[in-house]
RNA sequence: CGGGGUGUGGUGCACCGGAAACACGCCUGGUUCGGGACCAGGAGACACUGGGUUCAACUCCCAGCACCCCGACCA
């Protein structure tokens, strides 16, 4: 990509009122637009972050055998009352009505959907599991929006849901998730503490939350020396023993049982010939909030410092004294990820932009570097030149 | 939902009861060219909305709206 092409353009000054880091930084150097409160445009930079992140989770997610759909986001309130949640979510709910006086709500989860399409097509334990998630866009009415794009009323998150037919495999799929899920965060370069965690009215002690350490975390938890985490509003232990931390969470993980599905009529015949209720879990990561994390946990006070696995681009290649056409071409030609500063402003200016997006890697072309590269991290600083083949060959 | 703060060119901000300043950005020309370059010229705001006070309101008062922060809340 050419930066003279890119849009829109980074901006010098952070948005008035601006108090987190992921808000000023995200919106100074391009990747994320507010539209209201809790409402944010993912620009073409963040866009590319985003599906970065979800590729991963989509790796993850497939490794387990689950298979990835799409489910609508507009709802009918029929199917919001089976399990009652059309009033008792109803603070959280946005809902509408259309012309024809249809009440609908908007998404700000899919178990009743997930439930819904199941028991359509569920006959027999034959069927069983069954494991569906999706990526999409999910509404939910908070009370106070926050924290640039940490806490929005409109963000995106993958929601995975399985259905079996014992408490045995379902409690082993659990498992599988847990650990499918401590294999994203660590592949998106963040540390997520796995921390027992209230589960609301529906579930037991078995909720488990993923938690990132960060000074602007929302949550308390203390963790124990195994590196295992628990939610204050759930503690019980001597402060002593733990360290506490603020932490941001960026996943959760739910067991229902058979509450769910009893409620919504979803039953299977079993091998004994009797109908029993689907044992039922669901699964979700927040891509927006994950990015807004990363964001919190790495940067410096020249801008972002993108972990490679989902940095928008792996170089930014910055020409000087007119060149880099060279190079960008080969980079193009071999399928290398590079956003080339192109653009007709001086060096520093250069230099501060890619500072200030935080692509990990920084390549340099100029009449000083004759027919060698300079090649800076970002994260690191370390400055060296190469030749072209090096690169090329990384 | 309770408390607080803020609303002024595209962005960030200043001022003030009496014809709206500065910086960045933008446009034109020239000089520059390895850490947000420089010179010259130029365009661009009737000050969130609606009331009120006043001879006169961007400025004071009231209401509303929006955004940010703290709290409550948080599948």
């Amino acid at each position: 990509m050419r930066q003279s092409q890119l849009f829109p353009k980074t901006i010098k000054q952070a948005p008035a009122g601006a108090v987190a880091v992921n808000h000023k930084l995200l919106v100074r150097a391009g990747f994320v637009d507010q539209l209201m409160a809790g409402s944010w445009t993912l620009l073409p930079l963040g866009w590319r972050v985003i599906n970065k992140i979800n590729n991963i989770i989509r790796e993850e997610m497939n490794a387990t055998g689950a298979e990835e759909v799409l489910m609508p986001l507009m709802h009918p309130k029929e199917v919001w009352e089976e399990t009652g949640r059309w009033n008792s979510a109803s603070e959280i709910m946005y809902k509408l009505r259309d012309v024809r006086e249809k009440d609908l709500a908007l998404a700000f989860t899919h178990e009743e959907i997930v439930l819904d399409l199941v028991r359509k097509h569920l006959q027999s334990y034959s069927d069983l599991p069954i494991k569906i998630y999706h990526f999409s866009t999910k509404f939910r009415n908070e009370p106070r929006a926050t924290g640039g794009i940490l806490r929005g009323r409109e963000f995106m998150m993958k929601d995975l849901y399985s259905l079996h037919a014992t408490e045995e495999d379902f409690w082993k799929y659990y498992e599988e998730v847990k650990e499918a899920y401590l294999k994203i965060f660590s592949r998106l370069g963040l540390n997520a503490i796995m921390t027992e965690a209230s589960g609301g009215v529906f579930t037991d002690k078995h909720t488990h939350e993923f938690q990132v350490e960060a000074v602007s975390g929302e949550d308390t938890i203390y963790v124990d020396k195994t590196g295992k985490g628990i939610n204050k509003e759930i503690f019980a232990g001597t402060e002593a023993e733990y360290k506490k931390i603020t932490a941001i969470e960026v996943g959760n993980i739910f067991a229902f049982g058979t509450y769910y599905s009893e409620k919504m009529g979803v039953y299977f015949t079993d091998k004994d010939g009797n109908k029993k209720p689907v044992w039922f879990g669901s699964y979700g990561i927040g891509p927006t909030r994950v990015m807004g994390t990363i964001v919190e946990v790495f940067h410096d006070e020249k801008g972002i410092v993108w972990p490679e696995s989902v940095a928008p681009y792996k170089y930014h290649l910055i020409g000087l004294n007119g060149k880099g056409e060279d190079l960008y071409r080969k980079l193009q030609d071999n399928g290398v990820e590079v956003l080339f500063d192109d653009r007709d402003v001086s060096a520093g200016e250069k230099f501060t932009d890619a500072d200030l997006i935080g692509i990990p890697f920084r390549l340099v072309v100029s009449d000083k570097t004759g027919d060698k590269v300079e090649i800076k991290n970002r994260k690191t600083g370390e400055t060296k030149l190469e030749s072209l083949n090096v690169i090329l060959h990384e």
